[in-house]
DNA sequence: ACCACAACCTGGCCGC
DNA sequence: TGCGGCCAGGTTGTGG
């Protein structure tokens, strides 16, 4: 499912097929994708304007146009972006297609239809709601431990909370507090300052490697030429159902808040 | 301010 | 083998 390596790589690939084109038609097959307005009102607000770029936020995927709004997506659990010339050559589930000036369509698909697309004014109505960009710069151990320090929570559901970091989700939480060797259920505020080290340069190892290899296809995540990405094999806990870590021990499943969460409890005590 | 939980959806898995 | 039931997962909204 899409998180951050996912989004970033989409958001890489994508580029080069839309920047500087231009929205020629939007075909909607599933109106409830669309937020915000109508479907008629979206085809109508959205065509004709020019793509100037595409923007990553957290788990957002953001199409800047010339007239200054926006076009955000969010894809939820099941949703990709696949740039094809025609339908014949893109599976099922599409929910909206957006034809460029150049011929080439991008399709919406999103199997569980948890995905959602809608425009808007400034783009801080949605950077306002997220923590910081793991992966920039200005994103210091410091900032962690302060950001880690007043919440009670397990780390786990910490992480994952996208007003504390933006981007991380459920699989790259396993694997990162798996890298720092800290338990899931562990409450955040009672990480000591080596510890929350040890995540930092976890978040600031895995995040990076996953994008290298281009996002994890577990379930539905492809590229947007409809290839898989490879980061999966890298997993060491993530979804490694009745698997064997390299110390020897099982890797267990717990709920952790809800989450179903992988660890090793040898390892991560 | 904090936590818990339902809702959204459907492929895939589990148990019978 | 076939069928029905139910779970996963990010975010939002509601209720305690």
């Amino acid at each position: 499912m899409p998180e951050l390596p996912e989004v970033e790589t989409i958001k890489r690939e994508l580029l080069p097929h839309v920047k500087g084109k231009v929205i020629t038609g939007v075909e909607i097959m599933r109106p409830a994708t669309v937020r915000g307005m109508a479907p008629e009102e979206f085809k109508g607000c959205l065509t004709g304007r020019q793509i100037i770029n595409v923007e990553r936020h957290g788990k957002y995927l953001v199409f800047d146009l010339d007239n200054g709004e926006y076009l955000a997506m969010h894809l939820k659990l099941s949703g990709s972006l696949w740039v094809k010339k025609s339908e014949s050559e893109v599976p099922n589930y599409i929910k909206v297609v957006i034809t460029l000036d150049d011929g080439e369509k991008i399709f919406f698909r999103d199997p569980r239809g948890f995905g959602r697309m809608w425009l808007v004014n400034d783009v801080c109505e949605i950077t306002d709601k997220l923590g910081p960009e793991p992966l920039s710069p200005d994103f210091t151990p410091e900032v962690l431990a302060e950001r880690l320090d007043s919440k009670g929570a397990p780390i786990k559901s910490v992480l994952i909370d996208q007003a504390v970091i933006a981007g991380i989700g459920n699989m790259y939480a396993d694997e990162i507090l798996y890298d720092a060797k800290i338990n899931p259920t562990r409450p955040a505020s009672s990480l000591s300052l080596a510890e929350t080290e040890r995540i930092y340069k976890a978040i600031k190892r895995i995040l990076p490697q996953a994008i290298a290899s281009k996002g994890a296809s577990v379930q539905d995540y492809f590229r947007p030429s409809g290839e898989e990405g490879m980061a999966q094999f890298n997993f060491k806990v993530a979804h490694q159902r009745k698997a064997t870590c390299n110390c020897g021990g099982p890797i267990e499943r717990i709920v952790v808040r809800g989450r179903g969460t992988y660890y090793c409890p040898n390892c991560q005590k």
